[in-house]
RNA sequence: GCCGAAGUGGCGGAACUGGCAGACGCGCGCGACUCAAAAUCGCGUUCCCUCGGGAGUGUGGGUUCGAUUCCCACCUUCGGCACCA
């Protein structure tokens, strides 16, 4: 019989009996090594999108690819369920956002399931069921009563007219108007709860513990942004002394004036009656823009100037404070000594508004003057202008590497006007939300006793379901009428809830320890689970990331560590990205440009074996790449051309393969999986598949002679094997339907490389001259450099090229190549 | 602007530690099968060319017997920039 392959009802018969016969459960079974394989769980968004599957798929192979492997491999999946899109729906379509969140989690949990990965449903978990987000409120308070939570004003957008914040991709444009009426935004200070990250910066700095690529690496180490120099106070001539930190305390004396931030809460005190409505008018217009606006380097410095002075502390020089939007008050303390001199945006500053440049590093064999200068000399040179410090050599070196920095550094000490100091570019992880859909933040306001945790036992603060969306977009917690009325927990008289909610990235921050035991409720997991299960062992997910989810991620362990309730290090010991699919106009997918790709047609038109296997396929996974529909055929071709040649059963036999057929065969098929193996292992999910299709075109040519023997029969087995993590459905059809193997084989182990085989009979080293290809020799193996040589002097491409003249140069690369210099 | 990544045929991509550039697939061309088409199968397919060769991995330079791979500068695209997740 020769059926013709038709996946998708392979697919929906294969996806029933895995479900029904559990085979992918994941259960503690301390006989076996552990494995626990996380995808960054999805947002429930509305379907599922190509970049979903682009994800999850290849995550699923390579779990599948570990199971087989012998680990006993946990595979869960769950949904990020809070979040911003949930109220835009709300105020767009009427919706109530956890209507629409449950509708979409349960659409997309019919797409996934579409996917035949191996998750282990059992163990899902929704963040924004009250089982689940009782433990991120549970998780806050243990922050809170650890020290690490807090309360302090900062900045959001605000919409005036909407009442409302504003997340940044709802200030639309240059302009920065509201996304929902293009009212002007602007910045508004805000009492709001932050988490001490800072306290692990250093920490956090320290990858020594995981397999993290590169380049997150780098990424995290730039975002925390350790820099080392020295804090310093300044006197000012109100009452109050501003506090700077510099890197470079060596310069000093070069401080000609000081720059606070436009917000800084100073700017009130210092700011003479005669400057008070320029400045007013200045913090008016820096609180319009973004802090990437004003971080510019090449944006124009613009500043005003407060009427009010410091004194420089090192030489009581009188220095005017001025207020410019190229301080920011997220970084360091939102207040900077300025040195015109030797920094390039003082320079630009103070040449812009007439302020005095001393030069205090004086490069080698050159005079600086302040007059004259036409950029800052950022660089080494010899302390001048300094007192006693002039002469003091200044390196490029950084901290206390620099002499110079070293000792003025421990004069400040000496003299307590500063000290050695370290800043991160790293800010406090704020976590308050002025929204609805989240968790609310379990805290207590009572006039009396003043901010109070809700006890434990009350936990979850439950979200009130009887909500009104206001048109304007204000958050319904804050207007709901009783919700926020409750008694304060020490003194049991009527005090107020706190209305805002978690940041979602909380939620996310600990997922992977509700997989462990989504329902236990003695505590955010069940600690048998943990003791087995974690640390989880491979984290994919996308790159984009690297720098907020990861950092929270790691943050989130390490302080639940030090509060004894989790163990380790580290969270996540290995992490692979994937890179995004972008649309087929090489643009970022999105409803509005009409370029998203749904993968549900693309299952209905070639099965998921053939979607799951050409996004593998299509681009290095963690390179991602535009959708392109054209290649899609041809991995449907393959597994077509799979189905055929190991399906037939009454074909003719031809004449028995030879010994050498035989070899070629096994060579082949050894080959592969060694390499398909390794690449398995380092995620090239992109080779695997050409090595499969590579493999494939061999047994086609040897079929005829080869099919009836041993080898071929190997060959099936271990073809079938290899594909079995990348195409579940047609390697199980295959394997317990078409050849009678036992069932399932997904329960099955990888196969071994037999080594001897993958050998080959001769060797063909490429010849060059000059180092082009002129020639290539056939060797036996083992051959020697020497008969390498020789051989490649005598070959015709080589002596047509030295024309009897001798070589000046032979280069041999052993068993590589051989290179002829004339 | 800052931080990070990537640029290879008509297209997606391959090339393991500095050693045969273009594996595998798409597309295209030719052929077989067919009344015909589709499907399938076979062969070919980086460009130029005087058929001996020459050029070629974003651009320009450098190191090397030899560079897609290492170094310097530049250009373009993509990701992130703390309230999208």
């Amino acid at each position: 019989m020769n059926d013709s392959y038709n996946p998708n009802e392979i697919e929906s018969r294969w996806q029933q009996k895995w479900e029904r016969d559990g085979i992918y459960h994941a259960d503690i079974d301390t006989s076996r090594p552990k494995h626990y394989a996380l995808t960054m769980l999805p947002y429930p968004s509305g379907d599922l999108h190509i970049g979903h599957w682009y994800a999850m798929t290849p995550s699923d192979a390579r779990a599948r690819f570990m199971r087989m492997q012998g680990f006993n491999v946990m595979f869960p999946m769950g949904f990020d369920a809070f979040g911003l899109n949930a109220e835009n729906a709300a105020i767009k379509r009427n919706i109530h956002p956890k209507k629409w969140t449950y509708e979409n989690i349960r659409r997309m949990r019919t797409q996934m399931k579409s996917m035949g990965a191996m998750f282990d449903w059992r163990r899902e978990a929704v963040s924004s069921d009250p089982e689940y987000y009782r433990w991120t409120q549970w998780y806050f308070l243990q922050l809170y009563k650890n020290g690490l939570a807090y309360r302090k004003l900062a900045a959001v957008d605000w919409c005036p007219k909407d009442n409302t914040t504003l997340a940044r991709e709802q200030v639309i444009g240059e302009e920065r108007v509201c996304e929902r009426c293009g009212t002007p935004t602007y910045k508004k200070l805000l009492e709001q709860w932050f988490f001490k990250t800072t306290d692990y910066a250093e920490e956090l700095l320290d990858f020594s513990a995981i397999d993290w690529p590169e380049r997150v690496q780098t990424l995290q180490t730039n975002w925390i942004g350790r820099s080392e120099g020295a804090s310093v106070i300044f006197p000012t001539e109100s009452e109050d002394p501003i506090e700077i930190f510099t890197t470079r305390p060596d310069t000093l004396w070069g401080a000609t004036f000081m720059v606070l931030a436009p917000e800084h809460p100073l700017v009130d005190k210092v700011t003479s009656p005669e400057q008070r409505q320029a400045v007013e008018a200045y913090q008016a217009a820096a609180a319009r823009q973004s802090d990437i606006e004003r971080e510019a380097v090449d944006k124009e410095k613009t500043g005003v100037f407060t009427g009010g002075y410091a004194i420089n502390p090192v030489n009581n020089a009188r220095i005017p404070i001025w207020i410019a939007d190229y301080v920011l008050m997220t970084y360091g303390t939102g207040a900077i000594m300025a040195v015109p001199a030797h920094d390039q945006r003082d320079f630009e500053f103070a040449r812009r508004y007439g302020l005095e440049i001393i030069p205090v590093i004086q490069p080698k064999g050159e005079a600086l003057d302040g007059a004259t200068m036409e950029a800052a000399h950022e660089h080494e040179g010899v302390m001048v202008n300094s007192g006693k410090f002039d002469g003091t050599p200044a390196t490029n070196e950084k901290g206390m590497k620099n002499p110079a920095i070293k000792a003025v550094t421990e004069w400040l000490e000496a003299r307590k006007i500063g000290w050695a100091d370290v800043n991160y570019r790293l800010r406090d992880w704020l976590i308050s939300r002025q929204r609805y859909w989240g968790a609310p933040i379990p805290m207590v306001y009572c006039d009396t006793c003043g901010i109070q945790p809700v006890p434990e036992e009350e936990l979850p603060v439950l979200l009130p379901e009887d909500i009104e969306w206001r048109p304007t977009g204000e958050s319904p917690l804050k207007f709901h009428p009783t919700w926020s009325k409750t008694t304060c927990p020490v003194c049991d008289e009527p005090a107020t809830r706190e209305t805002d909610t978690m940041d979602t990235f909380m939620c996310s921050s600990w997922y992977h320890l509700r997989y462990l035991s989504p329902h236990y409720d003695q505590g955010p997991f069940d600690p048998a689970e943990y003791e087995y299960w974690m640390p989880v062992d491979t984290y994919t997910g996308g790159i984009e990331h690297a720098t907020m989810h990861l950092i929270y991620t790691r943050f989130f362990h390490k302080a639940g560590r030090d509060m004894d309730v989790m163990e380790g290090v580290e969270p996540m010991m290995q992490l692979r990205n994937q890179g995004i699919v972008l649309g087929e106009d090489s643009e970022k997918m999105s409803k509005s440009r009409g370029n998203v790709v749904a993968p549900d047609a693309l299952v209905a038109e070639y099965g998921a074996d053939t979607v799951r296997a050409y996004l593998m396929f299509m681009a290095r996974w963690d390179q991602g790449s535009p959708w392109n529909s054209f290649g899609i055929g041809g991995v449907y071709r393959w597994l077509r051309r799979v189905w055929d040649l190991f399906n037939v059963e009454d074909r003719p036999e031809g004449k028995p393969a030879s010994e050498e057929e035989i070899r070629q065969l096994r060579r082949k098929v050894h080959q592969t999986l060694r390499s398909v193996t390794r690449d398995f292992e380092t995620f090239q999910f992109n080779t695997i598949i050409s090595s499969l299709m590579e493999l494939l075109n061999t047994m086609v040519e040897l079929e005829p002679a080869a099919r009836g023997s041993e080898a071929w029969e190997e060959a099936v087995e271990i073809y079938l094997r290899m594909m079995a993590p990348v195409t579940p459905h047609i390697a199980e059809e295959m394997w317990s339907v078409k050849m009678g193997k036992p069932y399932s084989i997904h329960t099955q182990t990888w196969p071994q490389v037999d080594e001897d085989a993958t050998h080959e009979d001769t060797i063909v080293l490429p010849v060059q001259v000059n180092g082009k290809l002129r020639d290539r020799i056939e060797l036996p193996p083992g051959f020697s450099d020497e008969e390498a040589r020789e051989a490649a002097l005598a070959s015709e491409g080589v002596r047509r090229f030295l024309n009897g003249k001798s070589p000046r140069k032979v280069i041999v690369v052993p068993g590589k190549l051989v290179n002829i210099v004339i």
